[in-house]
Order: C-alpha cells, then structure tokens, then sequence
DNA sequence: AGTCTAGGTGTACGGCATACACTTGTCAAG
DNA sequence: CTTGACAAGTGTATGCCGTACACCTAGACT
C-alpha cells in the first residue's frame, strides 16, 4: 500500500478507526441516552457525572463540554424520555386519542421508573417538554374543550397522571402585568395553544391577586371530580354485580 | 445563698443555665423539628447534616446518635409534615369528611414545599404513614365503599392527589404467596383496613402474577374517571353558562 | 505556516454522608 | 464518696460528589 499521500496524523487515524474504533466522539445526544441507560440500570441516585463519564471511557470534566451541568443533564434525560411518547393518533374521538396517548407516556415512564421523579424536581419546561404540552392541548382543544375547561384539564392530568409541573407560569411571579403580556405573544408564536391558555388565565383574574391561575382552585377542581365519580361507583356497585370492571372504550 | 451542699459540677450546671441556657439537650424530636424548618427555608436540596448540626449548634456527628442516617431523617420529616394533618372530621357524610381530610393533608404539604417530593423517592412508609392511610381507608368503608372500590380509590387519590407510594405492598414481591399472608395477618393487627384490602387483592389475583395489585389496572381506572369526568364537562359547557363553578358541597 | 477552535485532560477545591475511636456528663450501685 | 457503666457529644479521616480552571491537542480555515 501507498501512504505517501496522508500525514502522519490520518494514518495513526485510520490504524484506529480499523483496529480500535473507541475514539467515537462524545455528542450531548450520546450523552443523554448513556445518562439515560445508566439510570435505568443503576439507578438515578446512583447516577454521577464520574460514573458516566467512566461509562463513556472519558474523564469526568469532558461531559462538561457537552452539558452545562448537572441539572441540564437531567433536564436532557427527560426530554430524551418525552421523546419517547407516541405522536396522537388521528381520526377518532378525542377521548380515546387522550388515552391512547396517556397510556404512550405511561409506558415510557414505567420504562424508565427514575424519571417521574426527576420530572417533578425541574423548575421549568425544556422546549421537548412544552412541545409535549401545546400537542396535548391542542387534542383537548379539537375535541372540543373550552379554553377554560382545557386549562383545568391539563391542571388536573397534569400534576396527577404526569407529575408535570403546575407552576409553568410562575416564573412570572415577580413581573408586572404588561411583562407578563409580553412574554405570552412572544410564546405564543411556538406555543399558540399553551399561550391561549395563558392569557385566558390572566385576565379573569378578579380574585385571584397577579398569579397566573388559582390552584387552589385547580386542586379542588381534580378533587372534586374525583370524589364525584367515587360516589357515583358506589352508587353503582349495590345495583350491578360487583366486579366493577368499566365498560370503557379501549 | 448557701451552696455548700452542691458539688462544683452542680453549681457551674445551675450557672450555665442561669447566664448561657444553650446546653437544651439534643433529641429526635428537635432534630427532626429544625431538619423540616431548614428544608422549609433553605430547601430541601440545601438540607445536610452539617448544615443542620450547625443550625442545632452542634457538631454533625452528634444527629448519628438520634437519627441513624439521613434517610431515616427524611422519615422522620415526612412523619412530622403528616403529623400536621387534621383528623377526620366526624358527623358529616363520607365525602365532605373525605374532602376537607385531603384539604388539611394539602394545606400541610403547601407549607412544605418539599415535603411531597420527598414523600416519593421514599420505598416504604413508616407507622405514622401508615396511620394516616388506615384512617383514610376507614372513612371510605363507613361511608359504604366495598373494599375494591376502596382499594382502587385508595390508589387513584393516593399517587395523584397525595402522591403516597403505589408500592406498599410490593416489598413483597420475591416473597411465597404463604409468606405473603403471614406478614399481611401480623399487619392485620394494626391495620385491619389495610390488611383487609391488601389480603382482598392478593386473592382475585388471577390474571396477576405473584403481584399485591394490577398497576395497571389501577392507572386505567383513574384515568377513565377522570376522562368521563372530563367528557360530562364538556357536555355541559353548551347548555349551562360558560362559568362553571362547580355547585359542589363545601 | 500560522492561528483558531472544539473537544478532551489533569489537578484541585470545597462540600457531602458517615465510619470509628475518643471524651464527657449523668446517675445508680457498691 | 467512689466507681463504673451508659448515653450523648466530639474529632478525625475516608471516599464520594460537582465542577472551576488551566492546559493540551488535532483538525479546519486563512
């Protein structure tokens, strides 16, 4: 063989790429999937910057190229995880694209059991995460929902099915009025449905002081449709036999 | 005054505390109590041993001797946040009782911020955790649940409205079906409710494998309550006035 | 050939939970 | 009054952790 034509440099290079293929370059995606791998194996508690790095046969501080720290890290995994979900199917009833797509994301958190947790412990939305949420939305809004109905909704799936964060807009909790206006048309422009629900929640704000939506109301809201459909099972259960299994759509 | 009849020790202890009190002895109790007023003001991800010995004026090593390590310290805090909550209210319907039970337990988790957080990441519940899910079971069956309408109520507000673990009884799951009904009739003396529901679902269990319950199942029925609730909403939203506050009992 | 830059390295620091060996304060029994 | 045992608090040390900072190195572009 002739090598007259290639540096010193592509020679040891291509020895490598033959013999040792192990200089695979770090990307943030290879990073997160091995974040994401090693969580699923070990455990999120478990799960270190130097363990994951060791994992990818790198010093610690290269991850660090890739992610900005911790935190973003975990913030990667649960867009990773997100990315999971199924798209909405299309053409039927919205209740049963509602379900179908709940029961998508349930599978990818039971895939990955640490995440729910982790979920809940971010204090704002990633782009994936909020995508995830307008898709939601508008489904709710197709079918039909009121813009008022569909916010309660997604309170109350929301924080129970999803653990998602009901405090979405409360970074605006110290801005004032005209701000906070501003800040809804400039999301609206990628978030048209999260953004209506938005506005919607900021006017009507007779009682409420400068926050965005009332949770307490929220919270009673799930509650008492909760507690509504209990009672009325109850109802149910002296008239039918008792193996209550629901004669759902499926 | 005449001190002749105390030993020097005594006289410099009454000194101590006369002029500088600051020897309250240390306990469980007041370890516990200052951990959930630092995690209250600092966070609960600021929360270290060290920093807690420090706010109790005391070397970090000294808490080993009241809490065994800091997982039983996040134990202790989640015991003193449900120690907070109400009893049941007595002499009114079941789901009044049931409402304002899970309005006190919320109030109690909102002046804990990190309390429901934490009530998560932990696998298995203390007595007082245990305490309050038997009475909350118990109103169910006053107010004339079966007890697998109870169990499956027990599961939808327990994981979404509460978040207390879904797992209770799977610390069991390498554990013979014979090994299974020995630890849940030692339980049974405790907790009769609990030990009810859990022996119940370990019958029935046909389709199940060797496990306590059907996650699944459980996830589907409260999301099929939930999307019915939804969908009755929805249809209400063109008849009546499009401000729907519930005419619910409060 | 020279410079720029992205990606990877090495060292170091401060904070963390906690093991282990120790002192000290308290009190009951001899 | 002494003793000695036991509970409570201390001091020191180990091995993790996240990550700041200075450095190197190889390829790309001028």
């Amino acid at each position: 063989m002739d090598f007259s034509g290639l540096s010193q440099g592509k020679v040891v290079q291509m020895a490598q790429q033959i013999e040792a293929p192990r200089r695979v370059p770090l990307s943030r995606g290879r990073v997160l999937r091995a974040a994401v791998a090693l969580a699923d194996d070990a455990g999120i508690e478990s799960l270190s910057m130097r363990k994951l790095a060791e994992e990818l046969g790198v010093v610690p501080m290269a991850l660090y190229k890739h992610v900005t720290n911790k935190e973003e890290l975990l913030d990667g995994m649960i867009d990773v995880v997100v990315g999971e979900i199924d798209p909405p199917v299309r053409g039927t009833d919205w209740k049963t694209a509602v379900r179908q797509r709940i029961l998508s994301a349930r599978r990818a958190l039971l895939r990955h059991p640490w995440a729910s947790r982790v979920i809940e412990s971010r204090t704002s939305a990633t782009p994936v995460v909020l995508d995830y949420m307008e898709s939601m939305i508008e489904m709710f809004r197709a079918g039909g929902l009121s813009i008022n109905l569909t916010h309660h909704v997604m309170h109350t799936i929301g924080s129970r099915l999803l653990g998602f964060t009901q405090e979405l807009f409360d970074d605006s909790q110290s801005v004032d009025p005209e701000m906070r206006v501003v800040m809804i048309r400039e999301m609206g422009r990628k978030y048209p449905y999260i953004a209506e629900i938005a506005s919607a929640a900021s006017h009507e704000g007779d009682s409420v002081v400068g926050q965005g939506c009332d949770d307490q109301f929220e919270f009673e809201f799930a509650l008492d449709l909760l507690l509504d459909g209990f009672e009325s099972l109850r109802r149910q259960e002296g008239t039918s036999g008792h193996h209550q299994r629901r004669q759902e759509n499926c």
